[in-house]
DNA sequence: ATTTACTTTCTGAAATTACTGAAAGTTACT
DNA sequence: AGTAACTTTCAGTAATTTCAGAAAGTAAAT
């Protein structure tokens, strides 16, 4: 229940968060129409929540030998889905943006007033392509150098300082 | 107008997220007429966007000597009301999921199932606690060290190495 | 105390979004 | 080909969200 309340928050709506939060916490895959009765949702409303919820590749199909129906269970580690969710949101909040940005900041600005617009576009644009860059580079990351990174805190300002001092002294 | 597309999936609306961006591409502050005429929505709309507004701290009211109406402008440049969001967002998005999950995990699991149902929450709960502890400490830095970190993109990988190397030899 | 210049709150209408249940589609077996 | 066991689509309905405009509130100036 409480992953419908949360679920426009994450992207998607009551239904499709009830029907992913169920997925994650139940062991054994489910079809279409155990989820529709443990939820108490119509079959169709199921349908389409299976269909959004692949699309955000949250969810995988699974076929039991002798059996005709489609099982469904989360596709991947919860590091997995948080991954694929971050990815996606990125690439409808973010994404979009940016690019309308960059073709504004073609055009010339003719006035005081323009030219200060382009100015604080030109800041946003500059916000975004970091956060995005870094976001990839981190994602290219090992496991393990991810948890260590994760681990380190803000003890990486320690370890940024440290670089410089070794740099410096080369 | 692009602002008010994307308003929505910001987590404001359409009308508040075309006041944020008109907001911020010009340059003196604004009347809440005047942005009511540029925007073409009610003034009482204009009213409630305010409020929402401030309560994210993105715009701040300021005053003219010898004028008797409130003008708006953002409150910070963009990186602050970058801050803010994302701060506002995790506190809706996340904090109370944690909560939710700290609570559950509380509780003894009586069957199998129960006791799969709480592993995943418990994954879950890392996974956000990680994520909350790691952004909090991100924003600890000083700007320089942030900036120098953002710069160095993939390169943390080798930066993370080459500290794991000196701890072991001392 | 009244007027004037403003801001906020609230109500119901309009627009948008989500959902159901029935019909249509698909697939695999006979 | 026919049928059984499913899944998907879709039209209409229900619920939610957004909004304008009117009414109420506030505070300074007269």
């Amino acid at each position: 229940m409480h992953c419908g309340e949360m679920g426009s928050r994450w992207g998607f709506n009551r239904t499709i968060g009830q029907m992913c939060g169920l997925l994650i916490i139940t062991k054994n895959p489910m079809t279409a129409n155990e989820i529709a009765d443990a939820l108490s949702i119509s079959r169709g409303n199921v349908s389409m929540g299976i269909k959004e919820l692949q699309s955000w590749q949250l969810i995988k199909v699974q076929h039991i030998p002798g059996d005709r129906k489609e099982y469904y269970a989360p596709a991947g580690d919860i590091w997995d889905m948080a991954n694929r969710v971050f990815e996606e949101r990125k690439k409808r909040e973010i994404d979009p943006t940016l690019s309308l940005l960059r073709d504004n900041l073609l055009d010339e600005a003719v006035n005081e007033d323009e030219l200060y617009a382009q100015k604080q576009m030109g800041e946003i644009h500059n916000l975004l392509e970091t956060v995005t860059k870094w976001s990839s580079e981190l994602q290219r990351l090992t496991p393990e150098q991810l948890n260590k990174l994760m681990k380190l805190g803000s003890g990486i300002g320690k370890v940024i300082d440290l670089k410089d001092k070794i740099f410096k002294k080369e």
